[in-house]
DNA sequence: TGTCAGACTTGGAATAATATTA
DNA sequence: TAATATTATTCCAAGTCTGACA
């Protein structure tokens, strides 16, 4: 195993020249990956299979052949006949209005539940299916509670259930679904992500999306496409009398099936490969390197960039000050959003009142972004780049564009012109590849896998804490809090007494206790009194550092870093330089996806 | 040059599976 | 052995970015 690009990344100068540089990266690293095992030749016999490295990307052709067994769709409603209350009365609902009624009240215990739009948007769909002259009118006289107290009860039975039973349900269920797991692309059995169809629902869009609540209704065979090898069996529609929507042979494209979301009727739904399919594995990789490269450009970006902080050409200013701070703070692009969707920005589409100047050269950042999710970041920036940003406030109304001779498109077609294949989002796996090999080369120590490990999981943060990576606080968070301080102040008051008994065996040579213990106490010598006084020490310092561990990462969200932004390249060189194990050890699953 | 559909990556929450502790 | 904590997986929403077309 060859260490790749370890240490580099602090330096600009950095040179490639790895020769071997187009690779699959299992291939580069010397090991077999899953998705290579080719699966059983019944099903692959009558696909042949390319030579795999084949430079295929000349075009846009993604495979030769793809053969798979289509979607699995959500089993049909099944009706409870619990009976909800209106003005206090049980009603007579159908399976189809039970269904929707259902929908919501099992989201009692949600957030949504309250939400004035969630449930405006709820009412009016399933009053589209109540029908006019149903007596159900007003949503103040409708009471849930039944059906909500038949769900927890449901819940509970399987709760109840033995784990023979459950182990059962399980392995029915995975055999079910064998056969919808897998695709064969050019002859390479690879498995697949999302093969099942979304079931209906009500629609829970983040922050204050104006559509929440609203029905997502079923998907049937008539609204799917089915995008398969054109010599592969078509898949059979499961569902007896319908047909598929349409059946293609793209090749220029890797999802096997699609649909239009219901919600949002231009929005397409696609069913693709999984993670750890080969096509990902490659883009993936495509990412990272591509990321890697920057590297080289940077400074010359930089340097770019500020040169133009002070252009008379507003465009160009604007270009320069909204890159600055997507290289400095891994701000998103930022595209143009719909009045149907939540209001949310990016770098491009800042407002006026998401922007705080602070004399003399800070910026106050405060807006939604992403899923929602605040940004507040208070930061010393460039004088120029403080000057430009109030110069292109000023004068704008609420709600006005901070870069208001800029998108997403001529941002990165500019950003195209300094690097091939430069776009915005390529700084934040930047950023994140900086960081992440900056704190593994300075921090880890020679102490035990255990530490080493702590080390990556600080850079981790370190990476989700640049990209804004937030979490909601776990609801048992407090209760666990309290469940450690209890246990420090127990290990505090066993320290005491050991430390007493000490003290005291140590004047006496000899205890005389009057209690219950007294025997016990008595068979202690000092040596086993000075053990245990080091091992609950010891277990104090874990638990309080497992404590404040939580509290640290309470609000973090570690996951997609770990899986879309950290380079698994730096990691596995890090291991190898520091022995720590890949294979195995938890803290680095994530590999798998690559390996 | 702008708009829009399309295809893909990124995102947190919910849920399931597994490990740990009481 | 059950309750609880941790980790992995699934789910599906919400971004980014490209390319076709007017």
């Amino acid at each position: 195993l060859k260490i790749i690009n370890a240490g580099g990344a602090k330096a600009d100068g950095h040179r490639h020249q790895d020769s071997d540089d187009e690779k699959p990266l299992a291939a580069r690293l010397g090991i077999n990956s899953a998705a290579s095992k080719t699966g059983d030749a019944s099903d692959s016999s009558s696909v042949e299979s390319e030579p795999k490295d084949e430079p295929e990307h000349d075009g846009r052709k993604k495979w030769s052949t793809l053969v798979h067994n289509g979607v699995v769709f959500p089993p049909p409603y099944k009706p409870h006949g619990v009976k909800m209350l209106y003005n206090g009365q049980p009603v007579d609902l159908t399976p189809e209005q039970e269904e929707v009624a259902t929908m919501f009240a099992v989201m009692k215990d949600t957030e949504y539940a309250s939400k004035e739009t969630f449930i405006n948007n709820f009412f009016t769909d399933w009053r589209k299916i109540l029908g006019k002259t149903h007596v159900i009118t007003k949503f103040e006289l409708c009471d849930f509670t039944p059906i909500y107290e038949w769900h927890l009860s449901e819940k509970e039975k399987k709760k109840q259930m033995t784990s023979e039973e459950k182990k059962a349900s399980r392995e029915e269920k995975s055999q079910q679904d064998e056969k919808f797991m897998w695709a064969f692309v050019d002859g390479v059995k690879e498995k697949v992500g999302n093969f099942r169809v979304e079931p209906p629902g009500l629609f829970r869009g983040r922050g204050e999306h104006p559509k929440m609540g609203r029905l997502k209704r079923r998907i049937r065979p008539s609204d799917i496409t089915i995008n398969i090898g054109e010599e592969a069996p078509v898949p059979v529609c499961p569902i007896p009398g319908e047909s598929w929507k349409e059946v293609k042979h793209d090749n220029t494209v890797t999802w096997l099936a699609c649909w239009n979301d219901p919600i949002n009727e231009k929005d397409i739904k696609y069913v693709f490969l999984a993670a750890s399919s080969s096509l990902k594995g490659q883009s993936d990789k495509e990412k990272y390197e591509k990321a890697r490269k920057l590297k080289d450009y940077i400074r010359s970006i930089r340097a770019n960039y500020t040169k133009d902080f002070r252009s008379k050409d507003q465009r160009k200013k604007q270009i320069a000050v909204a890159t600055y701070l997507i290289d400095k703070l891994a701000l998103r692009a930022g595209d143009e959003k719909d009045e149907d969707e939540a209001d949310t920005v990016g770098c491009c589409t800042l407002k006026v009142e998401n922007v705080t100047c602070l004399p003399p050269n800070k910026l106050q950042f405060d807006f939604l972004g992403k899923d929602s999710i605040r940004y507040y970041n208070t930061v010393e920036v460039e004088l120029a780049v403080y000057e430009a940003i109030k110069e292109f406030c000023a004068g704008k109304k609420k709600g006005g564009h901070v870069f208001d001779k800029l998108d997403t498109t001529k941002l990165n077609a500019h950003l195209k012109d300094l690097m091939p294949g430069l776009t915005a989002k390529v700084f934040r796996t930047y950023d994140a590849s900086i960081t992440l090999d900056t704190i593994l080369n300075k921090e880890t120590t020679d102490g035990t896998v255990d530490e080493k490990a702590k080390v990556y999981q600080r850079a981790n943060k370190e990476v989700a804490i640049i990209c804004n990576h937030q979490r909601a606080v776990p609801k048992s968070h407090d209760s666990q809090m309290n469940k450690l301080n209890e246990k420090i102040d127990e290990l505090t008051v066993e320290l005491e007494k050991a430390n007493k008994l000490l003290s005291k065996k140590a004047k006496k040579r000899k205890l005389v206790g009057s209690d219950g213990d007294a025997k016990r106490r008595r068979k202690l010598t000092p040596e086993m009194l000075q053990k245990k006084l080091s091992q609950v020490e010891t277990r104090i310092v874990e638990t309080d550092n497992h404590k404040n561990n939580k509290e640290d990462l309470k609000t973090v969200a570690l996951g997609t870093s770990k899986i879309n932004y950290l380079d698994p390249r730096i990691t596995v060189a890090w291991c190898k330089t520091h022995e720590v194990p890949i294979d195995r050890d938890k803290h680095f699953t994530v590999l798998n996806k690559l390996f």
